[in-house]
Parts: C-alpha cells; sequence; structure tokens
DNA sequence: TGATTATATAAGTAAATCCGTATATATTTA
DNA sequence: TAAATATATACGGATTTACTTATATAATCA
C-alpha cells in the first residue's frame, strides 16, 4: 500500500518531540530560524537540520525576508496532518514571550 | 510540553509501515498473530515485536483464544489517534481474502 | 505424554537517527 | 570592503531501530 507507506513516512517526521514541538509553534505563525531556536532551546544546528527533513517532506515552507529566513506551515492539501495538528496544545503564550529581534 | 512529547511518542510509534498497516489491518478486525503474519508477508517474530510495541503504548490489547492470540485496537479513548486511523485506507478486501485456519 | 502449532523472547547486526562541533554561505551594516 | 549576523551543510559519535536467526514458552492434539 503505497499510500499508507507515505502516512508512515509523514508521520515519523511528526514522531519526534523537537520537530513536533516546530509544528505547533509555527501553527501560530511563521517564524525565524533564531526565533526556533530560541523557543526550542536547541542549537541552531539542530534546528536547521530539523527543519530541513520537514520541508523536504513539504510539511513546511521557507520564505528568505533580508537576512531571516521564516518558516511556516504547509499543510493544506495534507488533511491528515491537517488533523493531526488540530489536537496540538497551541504554544500561543510561549511565542509572545519572544524577544523580536528578527526585523 | 509533555503533552506534546507523548503525542511524538505514540506517532513515532505509527510512523512505521508495518505497524501502520498493522493498525491499518485491525480497523477490520481483531486478528491473531499468524493472520498478520500472512497479510504482511514478514517473519513472525518481526510482527511479534511490532505489536508488542504497539500494546506497551496501549495502542492496540491482545486476548488469547485458545492457541491464539488476537490483537484489536484499543484507540476509544484517544481522540488523535483515531483522527489518523480515519485517514488510513481499508484493507478489508485484503483481510477477507486470507485463508481463515484459526479456528 | 510426546508432537505440533502459535506466539514470545533473546541476541546479534546493519542501517537510520539525533545531536554536537566545525565550517561554509548569504545578507546586512559600518 | 570588512565585520557581524543568520542560516545551512559536513562530518563524526552515540544511540536507537528494524530485522534476522535461534530458542523458549504456551496451548492443543494424537
Amino acid at each position: 500500500m503505497e499510500q499508507i507507506n507515505e502516512m508512515a513516512e509523514n508521520l515519523k517526521l511528526l514522531g519526534d518531540k523537537t520537530r513536533l514541538t516546530m509544528m505547533a509553534l509555527l501553527k501560530d505563525r511563521a517564524l525565524c530560524v533564531c526565533d526556533i531556536v530560541e523557543l526550542l532551546e536547541t542549537s541552531q544546528p539542530n534546528a536547521s537540520q530539523h527543519l530541513r527533513k520537514l520541508k523536504a517532506a513539504g510539511l513546511v515552507n521557507e520564505t528568505r525576508k533580508g537576512q531571516w529566513i521564516y518558516y511556516s506551515l504547509n499543510v493544506e492539501d495534507k488533511p491528515y496532518i491537517q488533523a493531526i495538528m488540530g489536537y496540538l496544545p497551541s504554544l500561543k503564550e510561549k511565542i509572545d514571550q519572544i524577544k523580536n529581534d528578527c526585523d
């Protein structure tokens, strides 16, 4: 079943706490890498590597804005991913705490 | 976020094509290990080991019936797992093809 | 009871995965 | 143009994972 294999690949990507937290963060709004590094309290290369995987699977988009690269969700055409996202807690409050240097 | 970590653990379990196919099969009905081995075309130990992980996470139940141990879904109290299950294709036709020795 | 069938567990191996350190690339600013 | 900032990539090590083979346990049947 090719459909199941494809779903398994995507679920595997979400089955990592760093990446799943990234997705939860991006539910609120697009974020640049330095925001994500600060929010996740991880290293910049680690964040970049996880973001690359999410992007390779088409789960996020990237947009450069000057020095910064903003990542945003790209799940409109992926209904089961959207369904999962609906069950992720909102991290909006946490996001509002970060100091927004990026700009 | 403990809730996210717990979700990530469960999604990781579903993020494997063997286990996700098992879950899709069990959506139709309870199956014994030998059924699953036949349907997945894998080895018996491999099937048992994957089933053990699903059981440890509480995603399936087991019930012995004589010589056979039947596994069934246990997702009533796990809404996001149920949501994902709803997007898995039905493998009913495939299941109906197996020769039902078990009995 | 001994043989057979169903399932679980143990142990080993190859591959995948996550993360850290180091470095490269791209953009902005002085 | 040089320095600073933001991000990506390369590489290596430790851990995890999936699978195989071999063996153990449990239930049934002759």
